[in-house]
DNA sequence: GCAAAAGTGTTACAACTACACCCATGC
DNA sequence: GCATGGGTGTAGTTGTAACACTTTTGC
């Protein structure tokens, strides 16, 4: 039911004298309506590090400020589709998870219009990924997710709930194989687990839950370093499905 | 980044070639854009069993299928009041837990025009607290939430969400509160949840689990029925709180 | 006194936490 | 041979699940 029509039905304006803002362009037209957007949190790990990607605002009111990938949603488009391109436009990534996550539509989050905004996170498994942001932004940036300089909206509001998420959902899903490459060592995972819960895990409870679950799959090789070498595993499932991680 | 100032930045309508059905109406004006509806999926306990509102559409392409409370959410209107208002038109309620769901927003779940929908979730105590539905409906009803009628738009889909999120905050929130009278019986509380949840749960450790919590108040009455007279208890918090229920 | 719902403990098992030492390699 | 990170097991505790009988009331 998204209907509000008079006698009628289904979703033509209904202008039942309510408190709006109604701005007519021609009989019949369209009243004026909330637009829609979408925002995307992107994450990934750097150097131990939990980073999430920044792009500063070429112009408008917010010029100068950092955001995250946003985008009018275009009619015929899908949500995910324009998170999508909102991430291309802004990092030139083309592919990359995405959830979505929750909705932000306080009329006043936006001082230059009433814009509902549909926010995404996106996880990539490399931050070097990331490539040109499109003109509409004066460049891009990694910054540690607890570091984040004054966003732009009620951006910080959403960089708050993708934390909180992420947090979840590495706890309850195997998203972790998002933010990872396709093979990875045990000390890599545990690495990601503590950066982005953002507390130490003891590694021998980790590596044991872990191994219960008989997810991951080991590889022959192994990586070689400075010291004793160690051992290669990739996630034995492609998608992103719900089971107890921690 | 929600601004839309041409000669600024940040989302001026692009016309890129990209594959869309753009309609101009004048020069600089708005280009065409999805609208933003709301709908709300409302439950309540009914004699044991978890039931759910339906509303059924008078007009339009959709006329007499069933369908939740919902309408287009307005310029200058928070999206929780959206989905207040689009609940008090559909079943004269004032007052109910309201929570957000997730947002639809494929093209094609509206025939009629592209509208991304922001569900929501409503619960109240009492069933017989719904009232009047306004005119844009022939009328509401109660259906077990399990045995809905084919419903209108993506609303099957709603439906499935709204009761994913339910059970899952009742397992870790004290959501339960919304759902029951200001004071009820250990009966009462575990029926709901195994109406909610579907399944059995032991009379013992049930209590047992609750009592550790220390999220109950026991009152001085008793409710005395055809038999052995039960103890009343009401929640200790009025808000709702994410404590581990089960 | 009997039917019906309310109320109450114990035990076995599973899961979680804390904790310290040896190993394999590069330099 | 030493510095560095990789890899492993056990014991105590806590939490969870299964299970049946007694109590209180209305009729």
């Amino acid at each position: 039911m998204d209907s509000v029509s008079p006698g009628g039905n289904d979703r033509p304006e209904a202008p039942l004298g309510a408190p709006e803002a109604i701005v007519r362009a021609a009989p019949d037209a369209a009243v004026a309506r909330p637009k829609v957007a979408v925002d995307t949190v992107l994450f990934a790990i750097e150097n131990r590090r939990l980073k999430c990607y920044l792009v500063q605002l070429a112009g408008g009111p917010n010029a100068g400020k950092w955001a995250f990938a946003g985008g009018l949603v275009r009619v015929g488009e899908t949500l995910d589709g324009a998170a999508r391109r909102a991430l291309r436009d802004a990092s030139g990534l083309n592919e990359a998870y995405l959830d979505q996550l929750f909705s932000f539509g306080d009329p006043s989050r936006d001082p230059t219009a009433h814009v509902v905004s549909i926010a995404y996170m996106a996880l990539i498994d490399n931050p070097r990924r990331v490539g040109a942001a499109s003109a509409k932004y004066t460049g891009g940036r990694w910054f540690a997710a607890r570091e984040l300089p004054e966003l732009a909206y009620d951006h910080a509001l959403m960089a708050e709930y993708a934390l909180g998420r992420l947090r979840a959902k590495l706890e309850y899903t195997n998203i972790a194989r998002t933010l990872l490459p396709p093979s990875f060592t045990f000390a890599e995972l545990e690495e990601l687990y503590a950066a982005a819960l953002e507390r130490p895990l003891d590694r021998r409870n980790f590596r044991r839950r872990i191994m219960a679950m008989d997810l991951l799959r080991r590889m022959p090789e192994q990586r070689r370093g400075a010291h004793r070498p160690a051992g290669l595993y990739a996630f034995k499932h492609r998608s992103v499905r719900a089971i107890q991680m921690l």
